[in-house]
DNA sequence: TCGCTTCCTGACCGTATGGTCAGCTTTGAG
DNA sequence: CTCAAAGCTGACCATACGGTCAGGAAGCGA
């Protein structure tokens, strides 16, 4: 690194509104698809003029495609929670904990994602296939070795690696729907913890970690 | 039922255009979000000129709100299997069954739902406050009763609950991404016989009924 | 056959949106 | 201090979209 702290003015005002504008762009193409999205909401919401978002991001499709990246990124960040773990209770475990962590704080990021891998993955097709099918590769190798191991009962891994997947995005994918059902108020930091607990024991135990 | 076979030339043209134009809708919804979707894409893939779906439907959000409120029924009628089971085995592993079914014949319809809740379900709300909300409470009331009377682990209903939409329906939603990292090719038969069969074993030793 | 209703559609319209651009201000290296 | 580069923005444009409508075609009860 030969950069250490080039905070000048200038880079402070690009970072700065780069971030303005990523942040923003997140929430409302969460709100409102990519389709429904407009850039002009997303300046106004950003606090900005709409020709400035052209300025940082040339078009609504590359900006778009750097809020996906970002998820993307923080995504297999949680998988580290799996690495180094002595076996299923705790690596599973663990990414579970981070993962609804992540559905907790950050629901714009999950629908996003969400819905480019509804709509068919236009803009992050090939990291799905290259970043995102060898990790998954990894930890299904990993997970067979727990089994082989004797650690957890014989399951398929990718069914299991989906499942986790499922469980703990659905909280912030479908978080209005569970909202609605708790009497139109979000989860307290209680049934939080009880809904991690509830999907870690069902799973743990589904799969005979213990 | 005053009217037993009205298929007169006019009924049957209007049954038969609406059902085009209603299967087009849920595709194209799907494939693209509401914002996303277009009257005219809608119009070319029903066969049909546009404005004749303005003639059948008086406003896109109408169209939209008729494609949503036929997929919540499909929904709601899956859960039939749930009923008259003795037990959490049969009750769960049938629903299980059902709605993976769903999720493999009409994964579009998955995906609409999916894409109206993460919005904040601007055009279905009131379903969720009224049918969702009773039927989740009366299978709640189900499940706990299958606990009360020692049939399975005392877990949370609800949780439990979210978990079979989020695993079941993530096969219709994520499809894409589950291809993908299928090398690409849609699960086969047997495939989709290992992932009902990976779920419903782990959760139903999860919850402790096997 | 008549005449009313339903069905159908090409052409059109107002608007909103993504994107451009000329010209201004601010920054900072030399 | 100079001046080129970077940052900024109001005004503008072309297009695409949802929706309308006048008027014709087809169905059908009497």
């Amino acid at each position: 690194m030969s950069e250490p702290e080039r905070l000048s003015r200038r880079n402070a005002i690009r970072l700065e509104n780069e971030q303005r504008i990523l942040s923003a762009a997140e929430k409302v193409f969460a709100e409102a698809g990519f389709g429904g999205a407009t850039m002009q909401l997303i300046a106004d919401m950003a606090g900005l003029p709409k020709a400035n978002l052209h300025y940082y991001f040339a078009t609504k499709e590359e900006l778009y495609r750097e809020v996906v990246r970002n998820i993307f990124n923080i995504w297999l960040h949680a998988a580290d929670s799996f690495d180094n773990a002595p076996g299923p209770v705790e690596g599973i475990g663990a990414y579970i904990d981070a993962k609804m962590e992540i559905s907790r704080r950050q629901p714009d990021g999950s629908k996003v994602w969400a819905s480019e891998v509804m709509h068919g993955a236009p803009v992050i097709q090939d990291y799905l296939e290259t970043t995102l099918r060898d990790w998954t590769a990894g930890r299904a190798d990993l997970i067979q070795r727990w089994i082989d191991e004797g650690k957890m009962a014989p399951v398929d891994p990718r069914h299991l690696l989906y499942m986790l997947w499922a469980t703990t995005q659905h909280y912030a994918d479908f978080g209005h729907q569970i909202e609605t059902l708790n009497g139109g108020k979000a989860l307290s930091d209680k049934q939080w913890k009880a809904a991690k607990d509830s999907v870690k024991s069902i799973i743990l135990r589904g799969i005979g970690a213990i």
